[in-house]
DNA sequence: TGATCCCGCCAACGT
DNA sequence: ACGTTGGCGGGATCA
């Protein structure tokens, strides 16, 4: 009866390890229509694999779901439902083989990052949908996030043009300059207070009525955002309420630009997109939509490599946060022209555009619903103009259409080649993870033998660092492959290892810059574990890494260099005990945070690259050379950032404040050095002074080798200790001696068994961390990371117990200790 | 379960 | 009218 599925079609677009299977393109998605029928043995088949295994196992694996199923099925033929089986998988494309991200990252595949200006392509949705095998529905999805950030520009019915990403730095920087006008940052800061306040008002608290001057709100709506030279015909072509996705896009980008942690989780987001923050039109299902949508976007950014997800973890759970991995983007020099014309109006850019038009399109509308944009009549005189232009601008360059997406070469254009990592992925995916766990089992030595992973994939090496990172966010995105950590694992050792804890320290920093993005980078490892291998504290060991991460080299190797001399001294001094304040004083000290928002404010003048060292990801480094920063200055920057996360002091610190920080709540008090919070306080102000972690953080950056050094004695010391995780994540406080946590940590990120041990211990460590040494910008470091630090103790992956709390009582006392009430932490994906 | 998010109906627009 | 865009949210998947 049922028909049976065209399995026949099977393009055998899973088949689960090919290789070469090009990337690009999709398995088509048989359209047959056949609605399997739940009763036919294959229909059931079908089901039972698809559950069973979604994505790649290997093949004993499936054969073994096969006959299991056929068991069930009752037997037809065992032959039969076998190759049905098979083919059922293959022609039945995982629903991440459909996915937007995945389709997304074949859409960029099509055409170059930096497209000559003469060649600018030109797009046609039929064409490109066809090409894809989707809907143009999809299509359109993609576009319209890409033409938030300009990287195309609708130029006629069906037809784009390309431009690539040569427009994104001033698209960027326009962002930022809208979101800071519209004063996202207070916006965002004001959402997390309040949510903060609902979880912790658990008694009958009052509202704070405080909240409620939501200067905001006006902000939240805004209209599209153009650039100045070309695009603004986006908007205005299709005039249609440019409502949502566009529009939208822009704001989430904004929020990322605008944040001080660079991490922006979904609800906040929903909640400010919404523009209507009030707390009761907490419209459940408009909510839901909003959220839906972020995702949509989420995932076209995530293959731009702009934004990672990430989770923070707090104490209700997880929830769902994308940390921008995008280019720093440069306080743009030139913004303050057109700033004066109106507040609103955020054209960084501008000039080049009468401002006028700009304006009008910038306008917020007063409240949410209508928002109007231009007037009419000022729309067709856009038009019209748009018209004109329009045909000056196409006829200059050939449409370069590189189509041909199959043969994109690679060599020629990173992304492309990107692209073909994360397809690998997939097929890397099943092999990996096997292999990581099997590693795990191994000792650790062996391990690092091992290393030559076949995981490597096949990956591109251009010399350029930019690439590596790409292909590494190519695949995170879509989440196939495991996080780039956890592949890094093995080559990075968390156990005891003397020899191998140094390497991890110095490897974090690559890792963190390459690993991050791509598991097959993560293999690297080789270079990694000879690194290792050598034990030597000095950052240079790590040269032996690949060519890849010599920017990265650079930076590690002095970071010190980087360091301004003012910024060490303030770490010292914050280092002493008597920064710590009392819980009370804490809650007073609101002014103080505020201080150490400006101490960070002037320290970040002092340093051009970063203005908050810690805030700029190892990512960016690479990204920067895109964004245009030259080498020379990438390597500055570099070596600042690396030193923060390579440091173990660093890891230590796992304070993923990124959030917290946003919200600066009076109750705990974070000196540079220390910081108290009583538990109480905690419950009051839960969230993290960004601004004064941010100090600290910088500080801490600084730390440089010196501390490296006592760490790694530390460690080595310390291993055998053993540090435990306080079990209780709010009283908890570690003594300061514990510090060799932290260094336990650095090393042991990767480690899946870490993993495993986070998840257990995850939740207690989230709330509370803590570390004698400085603090380091928990931003800098991933996520996942963190926590695993945290909690890992040197013995080795989940068996240290959780830290006897102290139960010296030195919570209280305890000055070296650093308490950081953590509501949120972040946890990397897989 | 909750987090994700594919899919495609169908309305708003354009032509 | 018909084709293009794309808002929207049900409900399937995934984790």
């Amino acid at each position: 009866k049922t028909p049976l599925k065209q399995a026949a079609t099977s393009h055998s677009v899973l088949t689960e390890i090919q290789p070469d299977c090009q990337p690009l393109t999709t398995p088509t998605k048989p359209k047959e229509g056949l609605p399997a029928e739940p009763w036919t043995p294959t229909s059931n088949l079908k089901m039972l694999i698809s559950a069973a295994s979604p994505e790649i196992r290997s093949r004993e694996q499936r054969r073994e779901l096969l006959n299991n199923t056929s068991e069930v099925l009752q037997a037809k033929h065992c032959l039969q439902e076998h190759l049905l089986g098979e083919e059922y998988e293959k022609s039945h494309p995982s629903r991440k083989e459909k996915s937007l991200g995945l389709l997304c990252h074949k859409f960029l595949a099509r055409y170059p990052d930096y497209p000559s200006s003469a060649d600018s392509s030109y797009i046609s949705l039929d064409e490109v949908a066809e090409e894809l095998k989707v809907e143009r529905r999809r299509i359109y999805d993609i576009v319209n996030v890409l033409e938030s950030l300009h990287m195309v520009s609708r130029l006629a019915k069906n037809r784009y043009a390309w431009h690539g990403r040569h427009n994104l730095p001033k698209t960027l920087q326009a962002l930022k300059k809208v979101g800071e006008n519209n004063k996202y940052t207070q916006q965002i800061q004001l959402i997390k207070k309040r949510e903060y306040e609902h979880e912790f008002d658990l008694n009958g608290d009052r509202k704070e009525g405080i909240l409620k001057p939501s200067a905001s709100n006006k902000d939240s709506e805004m209209s599209f955002v153009e650039l100045p030279g070309m695009e603004f015909r986006a908007a205005s072509v299709n005039s249609r309420k440019d409502k949502s996705l566009r529009v939208m896009s822009q704001k989430f980008v904004m929020l990322f630009l605008v944040s001080t942690p660079q991490i922006v989780s979904l609800d906040v987001a929903a909640k400010i997109l919404i523009g209507e923050e009030q707390l009761e039109d907490l419209d459940k299902s408009k909510f839901k939509t909003k959220i839906r949508r972020l995702y949509d976007i989420a995932n076209v950014l995530s293959s731009l490599q702009l934004i990672k997800k990430v989770h923070l973890t707090e104490e209700r759970g997880r929830k769902p946060a994308f940390k921008w991995t995008g280019p720093e983007v440069l306080p743009n020099t030139q913004d303050t022209k057109l700033e004066t014309s109106s507040t609103t109006c955020s054209q960084a850019v501008s000039e080049y555009i009468p401002s006028k038009e700009q304006c009008s399109k910038n306008l917020f509308p007063s409240r949410g619903k209508q928002s109007f944009t231009r007037h009419p009549s000022l729309i067709k005189l856009v038009k019209t103009i748009e018209n004109d232009r329009r045909k000056v601008q196409s006829a200059p360059t050939s449409p370069v259409k590189r189509s041909e997406s199959t043969d994109q070469n690679l060599s020629a254009f990173p992304s492309e080649m990107a692209q073909v990592p994360a397809i690998a992925k997939h097929q890397l995916e099943g092999q990996s993870k096997k292999e990581k766990e099997n590693k795990m089992q191994l000792s650790r030595p062996a391990l690092e033998s091992h290393l030559p992973l076949p995981e490597v994939v096949p990956r591109p090496e251009p010399s350029g660092s930019a690439a590596p990172c790409q292909q590494a966010a190519l695949t995170q995105p879509l989440g196939v492959c495991p996080s780039g950590h956890p592949s890094v694992s093995p080559v990075i050792l968390p156990h005891p290892h003397p020899g191998v804890s140094y390497a991890i320290y110095l490897q974090p920093s690559q890792a963190h810059t390459m690993t991050t993005y791509s598991p097959s980078v993560m293999l690297q490892p080789l270079p990694c574990a000879n690194v290792t291998g050598i034990k030597s504290v000095n950052s240079k060991v790590l040269n032996p890494i690949t060519t890849e991460e010599g920017d990265n080299q650079i930076a590690t190797d002095d970071p010190t260099k980087s360091l301004t001399a003012k910024e060490r001294p303030p770490a010292t001094a914050e280092t002493s005990p008597q920064r710590c304040l009392k819980r009370s004083q804490a809650l007073q000290e609101i002014s103080s945070i505020k201080r150490c928002r400006r101490d960070v404010e002037s320290l970040d003048t002092h340093l051009p690259f970063f203005p908050s060292g810690y805030l700029i990801p190892l990512t960016q480094c690479s990204h920067g050379s895109k964004a245009g920063f030259s080498d020379k200055e990438k390597a500055e920057v570099c070596p600042v950032q690396h030193t923060a996360y390579s440091s173990p002091i660093t890891g230590v610190i796992p304070v993923t404040g990124s959030e917290l920080k946003a919200v600066n709540i009076p109750a705990f008090h974070i000196t540079p050095l220390n910081i108290m919070l009583s538990p109480t306080s905690i419950a009051a102000a839960p969230v993290l002074g960004n601004s004064c972690l941010n100090s600290s953080n910088t500080s801490s950056a600084q730390i440089p080798s010196s501390s490296v050094l006592n760490f790694t004695l530390q460690h080595i010391g310390l291993i055998p200790a053993g540090v435990q995780v306080p079990a209780n994540p709010f009283l908890q406080h570690m003594p300061a001696s514990s510090q060799a946590e932290n260094i336990t940590h650095s090393s042991e990120k990767m480690s899946v068994q870490e993993e495993k041990v986070r998840k257990n211990r995850l939740q207690l460590a989230d709330n509370f961390l803590f570390s004698p040494q400085p603090l380091v910008p928990k931003e800098a470091q991933e996520p996942q990371t963190v926590t695993e630090h945290f909690f890992r103790t040197p013995g080795g992956p989940n068996t240290e117990p959780p830290l006897p709390a102290r139960s010296d009582g030195t919570a209280a006392t305890a000055p070296a200790t650093l308490y950081i009430p953590q509501r949120k932490l972040e946890v990397s994906e897989d």
